[in-house]
DNA sequence: TCGAAAATGACGCATTTGCGCTATTGAAGA
DNA sequence: TCTTCAATAGCGCAAATGCGTCATTTTCGA
């Protein structure tokens, strides 16, 4: 017998009214998708959205932004995967949004089968990008990386702590402060981590913990 | 009449016998796509390689990854674009190929018209990931990434290029040395960087520029 | 249970850094 | 032409940093 698969609940959030009966249009003719609330604003949205699995969010709304939308519905337990679904392809905008926590990004020339792609793929965990915007991510994301340093040896779990607060700009006695331990202990730790990274100042371990992914 | 358009070329470099029948197939009998040649080890590849608008590279080969294929290739004067097309889903191999100047990435799991999907944008100057290596990618941006500050001020080149060599983790006098001017200047520079970025020490001003992006 | 890490704490000291203050030169704009 | 600003250079000083050396306690796997 055929598993009985539930519809994908998505959400619309979408000021301009022709492209939001599109997309409707889209999502409700599709099977395995059902359409479970439309919004015209941020503000309706926070206030009534369902339960939904997905919601494709538009950026320049009215009011409150689409990227404040992410922000707001991400602080909630459970939260939907969200999708941006929007013309701007400035990098300010596309950055914004990723840290806002949206889970894809397509703009609104994507056609409606990459959109039911995009939701099904991201309802499987994974993100969807239009092409243009997944080179700008890369583009970015190459400036802020460098090659993997396989001579880093492991840092145990206090130095990731120390060397988290030292990516943060904190200095010795802040840091002590903050993990209530003494300055001269806080030193130790940077001493190893130096070791560990094969650095010798703050900037460079900075810079190597970021760039090779050591600080969450 | 009708627009003529050249076919894309394309070439394979793929070890695995079946998985590049499979692969050429598909290539050969698309319109639009041409499989210019196709090679089992990176060394036939960047030996013989011709002209070539789109080479997807498998990862695992024997001999030389091809992620040295990726950085060979790239090295060239008017370097192809490359897709990855490989098995390999763990971070180190994702973010090295991005490193070595990669144009996408995608999982051996994609579909005959995905990859070929790909293959276009790849030529238009977009990037196609699979929506998992999407993923990936973009959770190791985001911690490297902070919210965009507006009060930064913008730096001037000079400043930029101190602003380079702080996050590489070298010293007022390095520094100097590197760029021809005193130390007091380089001091100078750097209190103005400060300034600009309203940080007030090395630690936070890479961190900022790094996460900021203010520096290439 | 024994030893190796990990985490803690401390002292000294030469350097480096951050910042206040000042000053000259050249280029770009008003 | 006058002014602003970037780039250059310098001095002084308190604070922070990097590193050598040493020591105690805890934890955890062999």
């Amino acid at each position: 017998m055929p598993v009985k698969r539930k519809n994908i609940r998505v959400v619309l959030v979408e000021d301009h009214p022709t492209y939001r009966e599109i997309v409707s249009e889209v999502i409700e003719s599709a099977k395995g998708f059902a359409l479970s609330a439309v919004f015209e604003n941020v503000n309706d949205a926070l206030e009534k959205i369902p339960a939904a699995d997905v919601v494709l969010m538009d950026i320049g709304l009215p009011q409150r932004s689409g990227i404040e939308g992410v922000t707001e519905l991400k602080k909630r337990p459970d939260p939907p995967r969200i999708i941006m679904l929007t013309n701007f392809t400035d990098d300010e905008k596309i950055m914004q949004a990723i840290i806002a926590g949206a889970d894809g990004y397509l703009l609104k020339q994507t056609s409606g089968q990459k959109i039911l792609e995009a939701i099904e793929e991201t309802m499987n965990g994974g993100t969807s990008m239009t092409p243009f915007v997944a080179r700008r991510v890369l583009e970015a994301f190459k400036s802020r990386t460098e090659v993997f340093d396989p001579t880093v040896e492991s840092i145990s779990l206090r130095e990731q702590e120390v060397l988290g607060l030292l990516v943060q700009g904190l200095n010795y006695k802040q840091i002590a402060e903050k993990i209530f331990i003494s300055p001269e202990t806080v030193r130790n730790h940077i001493r190893n981590i130096y070791e560990k990274l094969h650095v010798h100042s703050r900037s460079e371990a900075v810079s190597k913990a970021i760039k090779q992914g050591l600080v969450k």
